[in-house]
DNA sequence: AAAGCGGCCAACCGCATGGCA
DNA sequence: CTGCCATGCGGTTGGCCGCTT
């Protein structure tokens, strides 16, 4: 593509050719329409050619980073939806610290923000329950609590929409199916055929997930097992994601709980029976939680 | 109102990997 | 085979911002 910015560019680089040392620290607007602009106009690779030719006092790595992680097509910002939050909890799991395999699997979510989710809520949450992230217990509280939590706050949204679209021209059914991740579709890439799974895609199914009565009753043994495990704590499973924002639905009462739960009785501390056999060859797998699920 | 504090996130850094001469 | 270069990846950090005191 030969256009009338080549000249610009040319300009640009010649004149940066004598510039200072590089730059470094936030993007400036200037700066973003610049690599957009040399982008749009010549495409990605030949990060330090580009970064020269652009104009941009920035090493090629920044501009790659810049563009990769902020300026590209696409990329999404903002809070994570549950349906993210369960994909990297389970991913996490089955990859470890691979951030750009586990961002693959999350369109429009950049490995940086993978990242950055799993430090600061996930770890964030492992500190306050005095808990190693990678320790046994803290897996099993991500498993047994967290995921299946995840997942019934997926159905719960699926079902309010499909109520609430009752009167539309579209079925209840395709409107939660549009609501949903990829990820949960039957044929999903990553997850294999998931025939456990609600599927959206096949009406039968989800009608019969979204005629499942009020979420309060999916986790009575839960409130049971906690309460038995730290006698004196009032378990107030239910009350937590009602007032807590959207990625930290077991903040209050249930890090001080748990944090007692992981010292040194952990091993005793009794989760509730989700069916989900036993994690210690960590064989389980964001199947199992759904199947948990299947009404 | 202001200072202190902590959480979050964009960006940087160092190392690993792959392609190519 | 080897060395160089570009790119990719994961860990780390600096600074902004909101909340608390």
């Amino acid at each position: 593509m030969s256009t009338g910015m080549d000249a610009m560019w040319t300009a640009a680089g010649s004149e940066d050719s004598a510039a200072a040392e590089l730059r470094r620290g936030p993007w400036t607007v200037e700066e973003d329409v610049l690599l957009a602009g040399y982008i749009k106009a010549h495409g990605e690779g030949r990060w330090n050619e580009l970064a020269r030719l652009a104009g941009l006092r920035r090493t090629g790595k920044s501009c790659r980073l810049r563009w990769l992680n902020y300026l590209r097509p696409g990329v999404r910002r903002g809070d994570f939806s549950p349906q993210e939050q369960l994909l990297i909890l389970e991913l996490h799991f089955r990859w470890g610290n691979r951030w750009s395999r586990i961002a693959q699997e999350l369109p429009g979510r950049t490995d940086n923000e993978v990242k950055n989710y799993w430090r600061t809520r996930v770890q964030k949450h492992a500190k306050q329950l005095r808990c190693d992230v990678d320790s046994r217990q803290f897996q099993d509280v991500m498993r047994h609590l967290w995921m299946p939590r995840l997942a019934e706050r997926i159905h719960a949204a699926a079902r309010a929409s499909a109520t609430t679209s009752s009167a539309s021209s579209t079925t209840s059914s395709e409107h939660a199916a549009a609501t949903l991740h990829p990820m949960y579709r039957p044929n999903n890439s990553l997850l294999g055929p998931m025939s456990d799974m609600p599927s959206p895609d096949t009406t039968t199914t989800w009608s019969t997930a979204t005629a499942r009565p009020s979420s309060g009753a999916l986790f009575p043994s839960n409130q049971v097992s906690m309460a038995a495990a730290a006698p004196g704590c009032s378990a107030d499973w239910s009350a937590g994601s009602a007032s807590a924002r959207s990625d930290d639905m077991f903040d209050g009462s249930w890090s001080e709980l748990l944090a007692r739960a992981c010292d040194d009785g952990a091993d005793s501390l009794v989760f509730p029976d989700f069916g989900l056999g036993e994690s210690r060859d960590n064989s389980w797998s964001l199947d199992d939680i759904w199947s948990q699920h299947q009404y």
